[in-house]
DNA sequence: AGTAGAACCTGAGCGC
DNA sequence: TGCGCTCAGGTTCTAC
């Protein structure tokens, strides 16, 4: 579940049981995921406390006490899950009959008890998660898991190279104009790179240029001329729109994938194009069906009536 | 320089 | 039931 509107879901949850918690032990059940696991990783969380969760893009941050930051990425199957200190929840998630952990669950992160807490920050929930144990289960293991040292995240190989927040300040018409102008890759694969914007995938893009009428195939640096400045606000606009009402939604669901929380977002239901190829436009008054093609291996969904 | 395609992994779904 | 094929929310490296 990894683009931005579903990380946002997942730092939002993990936010309220991990900040202001302190990580007792941690299970380090491989080498690494996409990379390998820093040095000694497990027993450098061990004993810090979490101070705040953020996110970066696609990223998650969690600021330790030591201002060193665990980084993480969930790939394409990376997912938490949650369970409050009283034995486990939800039982059969991810333990089988025998207790043991789910093939998958790579890394444990068990969280002391909230009396083990004295210096939980104001917005912390005291109660809210006595002895948390918060599993990462990733069966491809394309996510990523990082410990940043203090000062270090400005410039870390993956942070320096990314573009501006999807959902920030910085995404403007003047900004695309520049990052567009004599590009000929098609609008979708500039979209889709994240040094340009940060946080978009495959599905809200393809959201967002039906929401913006824009062609997946067009040359994005038609849209650089002043002449195309209506079409890049609206563009804009529909980015920011598509990702709002995601997150509203506690983002998409697909297959069986369940937040922190057990809960599962539903913005899925409310897709345009993705994932629709032969059903019929959602614009009424259109009448074509949607249409998927193939750009730079992955799949585009778009209606070639609405979208210019 | 810029772009398609493969590679990294595993699982689900489909047709036969 | 089982096999083989395709596809999947991401990123990065290689080859034209």
């Amino acid at each position: 579940m990894p683009e931005l509107p579903e990380v946002e879901t997942v730092v939002r949850a993990l936010r309220g049981v991990m900040e202001g918690a302190r990580i007792a032990r941690v299970e380090v059940r491989r080498d690494g995921l996409r990379f390998p696991f820093p040095q000694r990783f497990g027993p450098r969380l061990e004993g810090r406390e979490i101070v705040r969760m953020t996110r970066r893009a696609k990223y998650i941050l969690a600021t330790l006490d030591d201002d060193a930051t665990l980084l993480v990425h969930l790939g394409m199957t990376g997912r938490f899950i949650v369970e409050a200190g009283e034995g486990f929840g939800a039982p059969g998630r991810h333990h089988n009959e025998e207790g043991t952990a789910f093939p998958h669950e790579h890394i444990v992160f068990h969280l002391a008890g909230s009396a083990a807490r004295p210096n939980a920050r104001p917005n912390a929930r005291p109660d809210a998660s006595p002895g948390a144990r918060i599993g990462y289960i990733d069966p491809r293991r394309f996510g990523i898991m990082d410990l940043v040292a203090p000062g270090g995240l400005a410039g870390h190989r993956l942070l320096a190279a990314l573009g501006v927040e999807a959902l920030g300040p910085d995404l403007t018409r003047a900004y695309l104009q520049g990052a567009f102008a004599g590009k000929r890759a098609p609008l979708k694969a500039a979209l889709l790179d994240q040094r340009i914007i940060a946080g978009l995938g495959n599905i809200y893009v393809c959201e967002a240029l039906h929401r913006a009428g824009l062609a997946p195939g067009r040359a994005a640096g038609t849209l650089a001329g002043a002449g195309a400045a209506k079409a890049l606000d609206r563009l804009i606009g529909a980015i920011v729109r598509t990702l709002n009402d995601a997150i509203a939604a506690g983002g998409s669901t697909l297959r069986d994938f369940a937040g922190p929380n057990g809960n599962s977002g539903y913005f899925q239901h409310d897709f345009r194009v993705y994932g629709r190829g032969g059903q019929p436009c959602p614009n009424l008054a259109c009448g074509d069906m949607i249409h998927r093609m193939a750009q730079s291996g992955r799949s585009t969904y778009f209606c070639p009536a609405c979208q210019k």
